[in-house]
DNA sequence: ATAAATAATTTGGTATACAAACTATTTATA
DNA sequence: TATAAATAGTTTGTATACCAAATTATTTAT
């Protein structure tokens, strides 16, 4: 059997390691789409549902509204996005996909939620269960167990093209 | 015994808190240090290791030398560290933190690593062994078992301070 | 002696992010 | 009903992180 110390390393590395295949998702965002982590959030969130409000958005993203107003307004620029001042409370504007922003969302790289859940599903119900309980003990390490579970996006990160760095 | 569409809802929403776990740690940061994810990088690596040349730096933190001249920049401007030219080689510039510095690293949050290393210390040598399992089965998933883990920490993360987020 | 490579920096540009102030509008209240 | 308070979105100003390309100084290779 290994040794304890080992085994408390390895898990560590994998935590490291599917931390970082959350993030270089995030990367290949930018190469395939062209858009930042946050920008393919935002069409990935209207995807799901839509109109929403800037307010929503925000609030989803855990962002301040400035910081989303500036974000719509690149995304409306590329004109992935229409705004629309609601009839009923004109204070209101309710954000909607253009054409073009849905067909890029189709095309944008597989959020890895997916790429799990996909994965996942191939397993038994049994392994699933030990994988489970694995994970509820890690989070529960970190003492995250109430925090509710937000989509899964980095801030902004982007790969470095020298080849030196790499 | 739960349903499998649930179990894997349930191993999704603990990937989840648990990258939402580290993130947390990262904003924290600036609350109690000032300094924000990068920056405090920078000290824990320099703290491991120093004097570090620049181009060490930006290697381990996979960023442009530039990004790098920037961020010790300003961690120089704080009193946190120390810029001294190579004598042998006068291209290069060897950064070492400064008693402030290190001062600074000593009073800074945990960094999450050493979280969960201490919270598995506490476990049985057969619970850590199912554990490592599990993650092993979800890095292949994910399909990075070969990559190198990185430390953990993210670009750049603040928290919202208007209430109105929260 | 000169060309090529290397290390750090400067310059110029974009995106994310927040706070504070502002505009327009709606709701509450006196 | 007039006015105060709240709300939704925006603008403005500032900071950080990030990169590419150009620059300077220095070292190594030819």
């Amino acid at each position: 059997m290994r040794k304890k110390t080992d085994l408390i390393e390895g898990i560590i590395d994998d935590i490291r390691r599917i931390f970082q295949a959350l993030t270089e998702q995030s990367r290949r965002v930018g190469y395939e789409t062209n858009l930042t982590g946050p920008q393919l959030w935002v069409v990935k969130l209207l995807k799901e549902t839509s109109p929403m409000k800037v307010s929503d958005l925000a609030r989803r993203m855990y962002l301040h509204p400035a910081t989303m107003v500036g974000l719509l307004d690149r995304l409306e620029v590329k004109g992935l996005l229409k705004r629309t001042r609601s009839e009923d409370d004109r204070r209101v504007v309710y954000i909607n996909l253009t054409e073009q922003g849905r067909e890029l969302e189709v095309n944008s790289p597989e959020v890895v939620q997916n790429l799990l859940a996909k994965g996942l599903e191939g397993l038994a119900g049994q392994e699933l269960s030990v994988i489970s309980e694995s994970l509820g003990q890690i989070v529960h390490l970190l003492g995250v167990q109430d925090v509710p579970p937000q989509l899964i996006m980095t801030a902004k990160i982007k790969v470095p093209k020298t080849k030196e760095l790499l």
